[in-house]
DNA sequence: CAGCCAGGTTAGCGACGGCTAACGCGTGCG
DNA sequence: CGCACGCGTTAGCCGTCGCTAACCTGGCTG
């Protein structure tokens, strides 16, 4: 039952989502058919159904397992020094080692089952909550919301990698991390930080 | 034939192409019916033929009309000055103000047709160009490769936008607009400023 | 006031996609 | 040796989806 860590049944399975988990970031979810994602691993067609009940199980035992990483890992890093760069690392290695679930996890929550989203959204939300309180430690006086629009819009810079690849991973890495660590230690949180100088007519 | 500005034709295909705009961010291109559509703008089904040639046709519509809007947009404020600024403030605006099209954008490029693609991905190269310009004169050393990669995770940021919503407008606008040019003038260019060679624990 | 046509309707076709059924086959164990 | 079972195959059902056909209607116009 447990989705954590089954020892090690390397294969078929996780061979498949992995195949599906590229074929649903490239396409997204109802643009994959059945007999594409078994093709994709030699297969073809219905023998998926031997491995899985249904093709929304795929996405959604894809889709909880990213996010129950990424809590698993975020919790380990929040003890360390320093937690809001370990934060930010962690999620830079993930996203650059996992682009195809990166894009499907963001693109195609909409397309999970009921239960299966309710089960993925509160696996994120707690997440997230991990880095409103890092954040808000490492900026003091930052708001709440604030913290929270911040942390998803770091989110979004950093996931927004598999559509880059112009540098080599380890640059990637640097880039990425220093631009996530300069955004979230100049988010205004003071009041009457006003940049508004510029003119926003049409 | 040209698409640009066909004077004021104000009303039935605009409002379908929004409410398309809408079905497509939340359920992607394959999830949403021609019925779907149809209903949400009160006629039914096949209606819609009256005012597009196909499915694929409101896609490609979309998808070219935002990116010669970005564009136009983004060449008449890089002559002003400050430009990244601008540039920032200008796509802020954007994302926070039409955050359907903007979610549509990111999620569905892969399901254009060939030349819309094609068309599409041309019109984005020249806003991608605009920005790296502009970014490589506001941060001198930086490569070309890097300025592209700042470049898109700086659009990931500006774009997580319709995920977020805790602010109001407002505030999310300076919130964004803060982060993103925080994140640009860090971002590693100057070579050497690896923080690779040592591990930055403190 | 006739009639056109913009813009809507419903019926239905052909293709396709998810899934089940029924069957085949090799390997390990009794 | 045989049989069960894990894993694969192909055939095919059935619902849905994009799109066309055929028809209707009301307002402008000659």
């Amino acid at each position: 039952m447990s989705a954590i860590a089954e020892a090690k049944p390397p294969s078929r399975r996780e061979q498949i989502l992995a195949a599906a988990a590229e074929l649903f970031a490239r396409h997204g979810f109802h643009g994959v058919g059945i007999d594409d994602i078994g093709s994709a691993v030699g297969i073809s067609g219905p023998a998926l159904y031997r491995h899985f009940r249904s093709k929304d199980a795929m996405l959604g035992e894809m889709l909880t397992a990213i996010s129950e990483v990424l809590l698993a890992g975020g919790q380990n890093r929040v003890a360390r020094a320093d937690p809001l760069a370990e934060l930010v690392r962690f999620h830079v290695d993930f996203a650059l080692d996992n682009p195809a679930l990166i894009t499907v996890q963001e693109r195609n929550l909409g397309n999970l089952t009921d239960p299966d989203r309710r089960k993925v959204r509160a696996l994120q939300r707690r997440y997230v909550e991990l880095w409103v309180e890092v954040i808000r430690a490492a900026v003091p006086g930052l708001s709440e919301p604030s913290a929270r629009a911040a942390a998803h819009a770091v989110f979004g810079l950093i996931n927004s990698t598999p559509h880059s690849r112009h540098l080599d991973r380890d640059q990637m890495a640097d880039l990425l991390t220093r631009m996530a660590l300069a955004a979230l230690t100049d988010v205004p949180g003071s009041p009457g930080t006003a940049l508004s100088e510029s003119v926003p007519d049409e």
